[in-house]
RNA sequence: GGCGGCAUAGCUCAGUUGGCUAGAGCACAUGGUUCAUACCCAUGGUGUCGGGGGUUCAAGUCUCUCUGCCGCUACCA
């Protein structure tokens, strides 16, 4: 039997889960479903990782170990991807126990085979700007902003020879351009990383203690690199002393990723994998993000507010079959799309109340009343070719496209084939054959063509939507079995000509838009709502004492001059009457201010900072701003009249 | 700054190697229909295919250039 390994990343669980996790996973579960359903051994594996100083500081905040912190919420999780129906096979946590021990075992082995090395975080460091640089960012062996001597830093770590694996790398996607999926993704590693030089990876530790310790030098945590992106193997029992499923299934098919892990999985996983003497998986394949409220400056923050992120919210409300496939018909794979709580109603009522379950109804509906039981007496007519062409020729694009993992292209071609048998139903008017007694076999053959179309897009949606098939089923009298197989829906005329109805609850109710949207927030006292979820909450830091904070020194400054930094697109440098005195200081706020509207604002600067060289640009000091998660930026400064100079504190 | 991508109907997007009157869905309008979940079917766009040059018998499709967005990357003390 072939196989099929299919992957979504480990999820980082310091917070709950949100849409677009859950977005990656239905996106590997539909392909997991489809693939069991053409007859493929498939495996499925998600999970969470579990490691790290997040989690550790996560865990103090909540008052618990980290472990009972995650056993919570990975409880959580699985109860999401168990109303999601995430027929995942196997959930990986990077702290269980086999996990923990193939890690260590794959560091000793890379350890042994010299591609992993203990040395020193060992930085050609410029003392003066405060910087540490590789060899090629060097000009001349110096530093390439001051021109000064650079001199080494050493701390102890362990190192991975990634540098050595740039060549096999540039090559491997170069021959392999299934690799890197979509190719638009090709030329940014190549561009960006591998052609101009890799650097060796520091793989370990000791900075905090929540992780795995490297087994022959416990003072060594091991780092994420080789902790979580060895879950894909590990899952499998690989160096285990049952590795009969990593013989089976790897290398993996498909490993589903967001685009903003793509450099990990394209160049550091691969090069972990050669340097292990294992193939690569076949398929890396990064997709787009759901972009909640969009980039719209005016609307952006009033749709955040009004858009439920939740999952567990939407699938409550509207099953988790419409919001399945919503998330995979809305947005091209690999593109990013926007995701608001209207567009998914809309969804719903135009694609799955309006054309799907309507065609059911009404064919199931018309069944009952003209025959309840269609008789063997059934006539085609003029249609019905037609109809059958539309069926055969979308079912063998489907196909193609579920191969390349479009999705939203694969829904499309089902659709089709509803408009059309929608289409038919005009055509034929049934409801006009009815009215003579001589005319019962053409309508019975009419009802036929309805409910073995039916019977196709039911087995065609089932990777989408793992719970409507069997409503559909029940409606037609079809019990899973022979009729529901997948090469059945080649097979026009599989359906028994008998086809007995009964009407059911409507498979997708239409929804009120204007109410949902509005009961949507109003049921929910604490809504899960919109947040750019890319960036974490900042964890507080480590109390300090009055003494600490007196160390810095605070002054109010005027901006009397500001320019873009050559070359930089997030630096300005201003100039800054603080007092009597005049500073330069280089700040990273080009995106948020224009130097002409930055001159004359009044700021809180930090006078005391060792002075560094920014892009050559001599920095003598900073200056306060607030940021938030969202990207926002502010500078501060005082809120009423004072001498210029002033200490803050 | 470097590399890459995108700019097509009101909205979201398709448009293979350049070739007939530029497409789909949604929304909107009109007509039809009543089996059905106020649904379905049909019809309806004068779209400068971002602006401007060029190659060609022929360019949304190739080339140059300008503009605007986006991604990755460096600089954010």
């Amino acid at each position: 039997m072939k196989t099929f390994y299919i992957t979504t990343p480990i999820y980082y669980p310091s917070n709950k889960l949100h849409i677009g996790h859950s977005y990656t996973t239905v996106a590997a579960d539909a392909m997991a479903r489809y693939k069991r359903l053409r007859g493929y051994d498939v495996m499925f594996l998600t999970g969470t990782d579990e490691h790290g100083q997040k989690i550790e500081r996560r865990a103090n905040e909540e008052g618990l170990s980290p472990k009972a912190f995650l056993d919570n919420v990975v409880d959580w999780i699985k109860d999401l991807w168990n109303i999601m129906d995430i027929s995942y096979d196997k959930f990986i946590r990077t702290t269980d126990l086999e996990h923990r021990q193939t890690v260590q075992k794959i560091f000793k082995k890379l350890y042994d085979k010299g591609e992993i090395y203990k040395s020193y975080y060992e930085g050609l460091y410029c003392t003066p700007c405060e910087t540490f640089f590789t060899e090629h960012q060097l000009k001349e062996g110096k530093c390439p902003d001051c021109g000064r001597d650079v001199e080494k830093v050493k701390e102890e770590a362990y190192f991975f020879k990634l540098s050595k694996y740039q060549d096999k790398l540039i090559e491997y996607i170069e021959t392999h351009p299934e690799f890197i999926q979509p190719p638009s993704r090709q030329n940014e590693m190549l561009n960006n990383f591998l052609r101009p030089g890799l650097e060796d990876l520091c793989v370990s530790r000791t900075s905090f203690s929540w992780g795995i310790p490297v087994e022959f030098d416990k003072g060594h945590i091991v780092y994420v690199w080789i902790d979580a992106l060895s879950n894909y193997i590990s899952a499998l029992g690989f160096m285990s002393e049952d590795d009969t499923l990593f013989k089976k299934y790897w290398p993996a098919d498909v490993q589903l990723i967001g685009k903003e892990i793509l450099r990990f999985h394209t160049i550091i996983w691969p090069a972990l994998l050669m340097a292990l003497d294992e193939p690569l998986p076949k398929q890396v394949f990064a997709h787009g993000w759901l972009i909640i409220g969009g980039e719209k400056i005016s609307k952006s923050k009033e749709t955040a507010q009004k858009t439920i992120i939740d999952p567990s919210v939407l699938v409550k409300r509207y099953s988790s079959d419409a919001l399945r496939y919503f998330l995979l018909r809305e947005v091209a794979f690999g593109q990013d799309g926007n995701f608001t709580n209207e567009a998914l109603i809309n969804r719903i009522n135009s694609d799955l109340a309006n054309d799907l379950g309507n065609l059911a109804s009404r064919t199931v509906a018309m069944i009952e009343k003209y025959f309840g039981t269609l008789p063997n007496d059934q006539e085609e007519n003029e249609f019905d070719p037609s109809v059958r062409q539309i069926i055969a020729e979308n079912v063998t694009i489907f196909e193609e496209n579920m191969e390349k993992l479009h999705f939203n292209i694969a829904l499309e071609n089902i659709w089709t084939i509803i408009r059309r048998l929608n289409k038919y139903i005009d055509e034929t008017m049934p409801w006009v054959l009815s009215k003579d007694e001589a005319n019962k076999p053409k309508l019975a053959g009419v009802l036929y063509t309805l409910s073995e179309g039916l019977r196709i897009i039911s087995i065609m949606i089932e990777p989408f939507m793992p719970n409507t098939p069997q409503k559909i089923w029940e409606q037609l009298g079809i019990v899973k079995g022979e009729t529901t197989s997948w090469d059945t829906i080649h097979k026009w005329g599989t359906l028994n000509k008998n086809v007995t109805a009964k009407k059911g609850i409507n498979i997708f109710p239409r929804i009120d838009k204007e109410k949902d949207l509005e009961s949507l927030f109003s049921e929910n006292s604490t809504p899960e709502v919109a947040k750019p979820s890319k960036k974490e909450e900042q964890p507080s830091k480590e109390e300090i004492t009055i003494d600490d904070f007196a160390k810095v020194e605070l002054k109010t400054g005027e901006v009397i001059e500001c320019d873009k930094v050559p070359k930089a697109d997030k630096l300005l440098v201003s100039k800054i009457k603080v007092g009597g005195e005049i500073r330069q200081i280089v700040s990273g706020i080009a995106k948020h201010y224009k130097p002409e509207e930055f001159v004359g604002k009044k700021v809180i600067v930090v006078t005391n900072l060792k002075p560094v060289k920014l892009r050559g640009i001599l920095s003598e000091g900073m200056i306060l701003c607030a940021s938030d998660d969202e990207g926002n930026l502010v500078s501060i400064g005082p809120m009423e009249e004072i001498k210029s100079g002033s200490i803050v504190k």
